[in-house]
DNA sequence: GATGAATGAGGCTTCATTCAT
DNA sequence: CATGAATGAAGCCTCATTCAT
């Protein structure tokens, strides 16, 4: 698939120099708009353009892997830890919602990962894999909490859950958009955030 | 800036041809993922390559004029017609996500439009406008159904409606992806979704 | 298989240039041993690089093209035209071997289509089925006049001909090579080439 | 000029190593058709890339050595030894003969080295260098046996010569192109082809 | 209005070669 | 001796755009 099937075994300078290159794609990627220029990926690397294909097979294949990258932190800081360990369904999601906002908030490429939905088929692969990921773990996440009782039965996971997700991102994409209406008063957006997730789900 | 912005003044014939190129347009737009190639646009629409300039300033305006030609007809379809006058603001939006849902099903521009922000600043615009033109109609909507009393006053429709909208298109997204677990039972799915809508706005 | 596959159709002014990039890739495979440069050809042809991809799929299928060409020439040359109607095979092959001779002496190709048979699968492919038309016609022209009686009927046409076939292109190859020995009468190498002929062909 | 100008003085084991990327050169070079990459001969030797410049100046240069080697072996299969002291010109050639089919038959190499005539100066020079020496030799050979009254003195050795040694390469080339009509009874084809000799050179 | 031949800048990719370790 | 990371020149190819007819 990507660069990372081919299972390549590198030395400990060389995984630093992936990784700068992989940093300096993701700068690109941001600075850009979600488009990428080999020559430009190089330079801030201070790489030569050649030993880019080192590590990755093609230029849409250092995209791939810097999208990869990309939520692979994303979950790690925002899906993988329980930030609440016992805590109930919606204080959990409200420290998610809050750990996502630190992370977009901080993460150059978030914007460009949010809004520009890729058309290259190997990038659009990483994307529709990761995206289909957390539905999933989103889905089983209220379907445990319904088998606790803590969410009503009668809400439909699978109609529920995309709605959320696309909300919260179509959120963040308009936190930052620079939106004066929400960025103003930012705890009170959150308040009202979690507000309405509960009332949707019927807490 | 746009095509519009010069006010061509065309014949008869000559509109019935820019027709053709927007038409080819969307159509190659949808099968490419939000791609575009002059010469096959031509090929479709049976023109010469060197004929779109004459009615496009360029690739770019092309795209744009195309876009905007998609949202015109969904705002038509969709949005413009109020479907029931008179009805309350659940009911109004079930005919609304009903119409959004029969919509994009036919227009094979809607998935790629949904789905691909443009980077292009000129098509960027574009959709940037027409989506907070959306936004801000549903936001007015809102707080009108609130001076009504239909709606609780506590509720942000500067983040509900985002939520909503983004949760809506996401729902989209999912039924364009031939999602099974959505697609087997579309009417529980719609009781689904306004049901969802209506609680989360405390109806 | 090379551009021609595609049946592309051009206009009178198209066919004109699609020459002059043939003439030009001759020349130039020619001058560089076999190898070709796309911006070389372009400077000889008087177009820019981008025009020969209208023409041509691809570098390699711009090479296959020339070698075509020139093998289109040697035919219409040496192969198609019955030189001597109704002669006997020796008095026709004479005329050929004097023609192929003329020939490659103003073809600046034929040393290189002779020398250097391609390694690119689609060029190999052009010249290996263009060689192997040459030694099936060889054949059949032997076999026809053991027929008639006038070659000996024990002589093996298959093992006979790939060994004047070959003979004949080591001697054009020495020639274009200035072999002092074969250069300076020219008239006696022919009659001692064709009495070799006579003498293994047991005339 | 060659790597050998330098005449490096290598120890044992740097010897096999030698002998190692010569053989993977050959190998590279017959399965790619006359091509060679530096970093798949330097996988097939086992050997990292860069060690192959400490046995050869450059590329052409292993390619060069490569082809050089091909010829020692071949002239001592087949040139070097005289395989039938004493015998006569037609049942030493017969012996010369069947030796280059069973050599071509095992040498990976074979068909490269007789078709693909290199471009680059320093191979084509290798290669010039050894098909000159075979062909000097076998005038040389010719003419001897003129002397003794083997062949008669009436056939010019200088256009004899190329044409039986271009005859039998096509006949060697066509053998490993798996040409039924010669594969099929090669004891035959044998005979045919030393007829074919003998006749040609009034025997 | 309409054609399609022609342009040419711009980017990706390859791979022989070098050199610090 | 040996490694393999790094270089960078070189060339193919794409495709939006123009313009003579």
């Amino acid at each position: 698939m990507s660069s990372e099937a081919k299972a390549k075994v590198f030395g400990q300078k060389a995984k630093q120099t992936r990784q700068r290159i992989l940093a300096a794609a993701a700068q690109e990627l941001a600075e850009r708009g979600g488009d990428l220029e080999i020559a430009n990926v190089a330079n801030t690397a201070q790489v030569s353009s050649g030993l880019i294909y080192r590590y990755f097979d093609s230029r849409t294949d250092l995209i791939a892997a810097t999208v990869e990258d990309f939520y692979d932190q994303y979950d790690q800081w925002v899906i993988d830890i329980n930030p609440l360990p016992g805590a109930d369904w919606i204080s959990r999601e409200r420290a998610r919602v809050e750990r996502s906002i630190s992370f977009i908030r901080k993460h150059p490429l978030a914007k460009v990962v949010f809004l520009n939905r890729q058309k290259e088929p190997l990038v659009a692969a990483v994307e529709s894999r990761r995206l289909a990921a957390h539905l999933q773990l989103a889905i089983e996440n209220v379907l445990l909490a319904q088998e606790r009782g803590e969410i009503d039965s009668s809400i439909d996971a699978y109609v529920a859950c995309p709605m959320i997700m696309g909300g919260i991102r179509e959120l963040l994409v308009q936190l930052l958009s620079d939106s004066p209406q929400l960025n103003k008063k930012p705890h009170k957006m959150l308040d009202q955030t979690m507000a309405f997730m509960a009332r949707a789900m019927g807490l």
